[in-house]
DNA sequence: CTGAAAGCGCTTACAG
DNA sequence: CTGAAAGCGCTTACAG
C-alpha cells in the first residue's frame, strides 16, 4: 500500500492539512476534540509526517554533519569519539534531530564532503582535529554553512567553539611528575599539524622551561601503537634517557610503556609514563596507566547544544569544559636517583 | 543573499529547469551546447542542486542509517566500528549517499531510532549487533526499511546479509592451540545475547567437543576491560586452571593477559592468550597478541553494496567475506608440560 | 533534443 | 480556533 499522506489524514479526520500540521508542530492552540480527531486519523491511517516533505518546507534538514578525514586505524583507536558521539546524540535527539557521518580518505575528498553537506543536507557541522591553517575554516564560511569548533585549545579561528584546555591536562601531568622528582621528561606527541597536539607540545615545552626544566626531548608520533613504540624506542635509546615520558594519547603510552618492560626498563622503577585521554582499557594494564580524564560525553553535548544555537542564529559563547583532570595511576613513580 | 535556485539558472541559461535537471542526472542527452550553457550559469551563480528538494521529488533522501544501541564505552573500544563504516562511506560516496548515525542508550530509544529513520530521512538501513531474537527484525520489517544484516555468522533471519564466520576464526584459534599441546582451553565470551558472540562460543564449544577436550571452561564477559581481568581472575584462580585462554575481542585479552603477568603467570609460558579482532595496539604489547584478523573495510564495503542493491529493489544474494584469518604472534606457545 | 506543467508532502502567512 | 492556498525547489511523465 501507498504510505498515508497529509491530505488522507485531513480528510479522514475532516480538517484540513494546515489543522494536522498544526497539531504536530505544536505552532498554534488547536482544540482538544479536533486534536484528538486528528491523532486518531493518524494512527488509524499508520502515518507519521514525512521528514523529506517538511526539510523542504522549512529549509531544515534536521540533521548536523561530521566530517573525518582520518586514517581509520587512527578512528578506530580513538577513545574519544564514540563518547563525544553519544553526548552529540542526547542532546539532538531531544529535538529530533540527527547526526550525518563522513569517514573521508583525504583532505580533497573533505572539501567534496563539506560541498555536499552544504546542499542542504545538513543544517550545520561539527568541527573535529583542527589543523592549523586548516581549509575547513575557509569552507563553511565560503558554504555560509553554521560551524561549531571542538577544540582543545584556545579558539584560534572566530567560530563559536566547545573547548577542553588540554594545556591543563599536560600541565597537572608535569606537575605530578615533577612532584614526583622527574627532571629528565620527554614527550611523544600526536602530529604538530593538529591545533591540539601542537597545543599540548607547546604547552609541555613552556611549562619545563618556566621550571629551568630541559623541553627539548620531544618526538613526534601520529597516534598509533607503532609510533608510540618506536618513539620510546628513540628515547630510550639516547645516551641519557628521560626519567618519565608523557605520551599525546594512551594509546602510544601503552605500547611504549609495553615496549619498555619489554627491554627490561621497569615501570614505574626506571621510567614513568603518563597517557592522555583515560581509554577503559588503561585502567586495566599491569601497570595500569596513570593518564588524563576529560567528559567527553558532557563536551558533546555542550558541542551539540552551541551548534544548535548557532544554527538557531544566536549569538553563542565559546562553551569551555571543565578538566582534563589528572587520573594517578600505577605506571608513575618516584625518580629513579 | 539568498541561495539560487533552478529557476535562476534555467533563466539565466536561457532554458527550462527541466533541462537543467536533465543536465545534472544525465538522464537524457543533452546538445553540447545546452549542456556548457546551463554549467556555466550555475557556476556564474554559485548553484549546486538542493538535496532536500531532490529528495522530496524522488522519494529518496540519498542517505542510509546506522543505529547503535551500545554503551559508549564498548564503541570506543570496538575496533571494528570505524574502519567499517570507512568502508561504508567509500562505497557511499562514489553515489553520492550519506551515512546517518545513532547512538541510543536502550532498546526503547533504539525503537524510536528506527521509526524516525523511516519517516523518509534514510531509504535503508544496516543492522550491526544482532541478537538473539532481535526486535530489530520486526520493526524494520513493519516500517518496510531496507535491511541488510551485518552478521559474523550464518544468516538467522531471512534479511540480506554481509558476513564473515566468526566460527573459522574460532577454529582457526582452537586448531592453533591444539597444535601447540594444549588441552585445557577456557574461552571468555562476549555476551551471548549477541547472535556473533554465541556463535562463537557455540563455535568453541562444539570444537573442543568433537576433539574429546573439555568444552566447559567459559565465562562470560561484555567485551570491556574490566570484564576480560575479572573472567581471566575467575579462570585462573580454579583448582587445574586453563593453559590457554581465548578471548571474544582483544580488549579484553590484553585487560586478561596483564592481569596473568600481574600476578606472576607467565605468558605465554606458563599460559596462551588469543584475541580476535587485531586492533592496532594487539601488535605492539610485550608479548604481541595472538590474534584472528578480519578485512572490516571490506567488510563494510560488501555491506554497502548489498543495501544499495536492496534498496534498488534486486534480489541480494547473502554476501560472504573471506577470513577471519589467524595472525600468529607471541602470546601464544607451546603447552607447560 | 527541449519545454510546460503537474506533482512530491509538507509549512505558513493570510483571512476569517 | 480553523481553512484555503501559495510556496519550498526539485523531477518526470507528457507533448512536440
Amino acid at each position: 500500500m501507498p504510505r498515508a499522506t497529509i491530505d488522507d489524514v485531513a480528510a479522514r479526520a475532516g480538517v484540513s492539512k494546515g489543522t494536522v500540521s498544526l497539531v504536530y508542530s505544536g505552532k498554534r492552540t488547536i482544540s482538544e476534540e479536533t486534536r484528538e480527531r486528528v491523532l486518531r486519523a493518524a494512527a488509524d491511517l499508520d502515518w507519521v509526517p514525512s521528514s523529506r516533505a517538511r526539510a523542504l518546507a522549512t529549509r531544515r534538514s534536521s540533521t548536523i554533519g561530521l566530517v573525518l578525514a582520518r586514517d581509520p586505524d587512527v578512528i578506530a583507536t580513538d577513545t574519544f569519539f564514540a563518547g563525544f558521539l553519544a553526548g552529540v546524540e542526547a542532546v539532538l535527539s531531544t529535538v529530533d534531530m540527527g547526526v550525518l557521518m563522513q569517514v573521508v580518505p583525504d583532505h580533497d575528498r573533505e572539501r567534496d564532503a563539506y560541498r555536499s553537506l552544504a546542499r542542504g543536507r545538513v543544517d550545520g557541522v561539527l568541527l573535529l582535529d583542527l589543523e592549523i591553517d586548516d581549509a575547513r575554516l575557509d569552507i563553511v564560511r565560503s558554504l555560509s554553512l553554521p560551524a561549531v569548533i571542538v577544540g582543545a585549545h584556545p579558539n584560534p579561528a572566530g567560530l563559536p567553539q566547545a573547548h577542553v584546555d588540554d594545556g591543563r591536562g599536560m600541565v597537572a601531568l608535569l606537575d605530578h611528575l615533577i612532584e614526583l622528582g622527574h627532571s629528565r621528561i620527554a614527550h611523544v606527541s600526536g602530529p604538530v599539524g593538529y591545533v591540539h597536539a601542537r597545543h599540548r607540545l607547546d604547552t609541555f615545552r613552556s611549562s619545563l622551561r618556566e621550571r629551568g626544566l630541559d623541553p627539548s626531548l620531544v618526538v613526534e608520533g601520529d597516534f598509533t601503537a607503532q609510533s608510540g613504540r618506536s618513539a620510546t624506542a628513540e628515547l630510550l635509546a639516547a645516551e641519557t634517557p628521560p626519567t618519565a615520558i608523557t605520551f599525546a594519547n594512551d594509546v602510544m603510552a601503552m605500547a611504549g610503556l609495553s615496549y619498555a618492560q619489554s627491554i627490561g626498563v621497569a615501570v614505574p622503577d626506571d621510567l614513568s609514563v603518563t597517557g592522555f585521554d583515560d581509554s577503559e582499557l588503561a585502567a586495566h594494564l599491569t601497570p595500569s596507566l596513570t593518564t588524563v580524564h576529560t567528559d567527553v560525553v558532557a563536551w558533546g553535548r555542550r558541542a551539540a547544544e552551541s551548534l544548535l544555537g548557532h544554527i538557531a542564529g544566536d549569538d553563542v559563547a565559546d562553551a569551555v569544559l571543565d578538566g582534563p583532570h589528572l587520573v594517578n595511576r600505577n605506571s608513575t613513580g618516584p625518580a629513579a636517583s
